[in-house]
DNA sequence: TGCAATTCTATTGTATACAATTTTATTGTC
DNA sequence: GACAATAAAATTGTATACAATAGAATTGCA
């Protein structure tokens, strides 16, 4: 049963789990996000501005691997929602500088329950995150 | 420097670096793909047909976790490119199968190698993708 | 200083994803 | 056989993603 296109099935993909895996986890999100009016990519995007209070949209990019293709019209959504505030740099004009606003920052008290919900949804034990966590990152970056 | 906040932080989550390494890996298939006048979602759909050769969009839809919102013009892009037929079963006319076509077929033979150049691509020895294989399934099935 | 190169954000165009709804066909039940 | 329930695709609407390009501001250097 070994054929030269062995390596061509799906199940003999690392990519496919990987790729499924994510959909299926944003989407275990979903419920939780719904309440807070967020999506998930609007969520991570608020957990950076939590951290950092002001970021601007290159550094906010680096922090989550998008451009401004798709950074732009997410953040005047967030904004449109009264969480952060969009306004040029004094210093140098390129840059667009986010605020989080209070309305934002009070978001942090309903999402802070957030994580520890999911984390019921996950049925991996602390070793196995702590595997696939480290294994990832080493993906990720190409180590 | 612990908080009733620190959960809420980016690098605790498991769901990001899954979100963005499932993106980055996609990315690493573009030239590969490029060459071929496929994308990731038409190639692994590709893939599917290379093993069944003839199967319906529900089927399909469950290989690959995808629904007919996403299917549908996506199978007729790849039927505009001649690389399969779409048509309505003569049994039950619900079900709409999808066919592939020589061109489709032949198509295996240009995308064989690239599992293997993908996999210069990915910095994990045989024993760590196993592992990382095996979580990512555990999580997706959340067996 | 002048201006080419660079940087940063926004825009445009294409391709997913997916929830919700609609349309069409088939099944199950009386 | 009538018809409600179910099933499969397609459609609609919204939200990403990202490549490529454009536009505006800043930098670097001859």
């Amino acid at each position: 049963m070994d054929s030269k296109y062995n390596a061509l099935k799906l199940e003999n993909q690392l990519c496919f789990p990987l790729y499924a895996c994510s959909k299926e986890v944003v989407k275990r999100y979903k419920p939780f996000l719904d309440k807070l009016d967020l999506t998930y990519t609007q969520y991570i995007t608020m957990m950076v501005l939590w951290e950092k209070n002001k970021i601007n949209v290159k550094e906010l990019g680096d922090c989550l691997y998008l451009d401004s293709g798709t950074l732009t019209p997410l953040l005047k959504k967030l904004e449109a929602k009264g969480y952060l505030k969009r306004e040029r740099s004094k210093n140098d004009e390129r840059n667009l500088i986010v605020t989080l606003t209070e309305k934002g920052s009070a978001l942090k008290d309903d999402a802070v329950d957030v994580p520890r919900q999911m984390g019921q949804c996950v049925n991996l034990n602390s070793e196995e995150i702590k595997t696939l966590y480290k294994l990832l990152y080493k993906l990720l970056n190409n180590e």
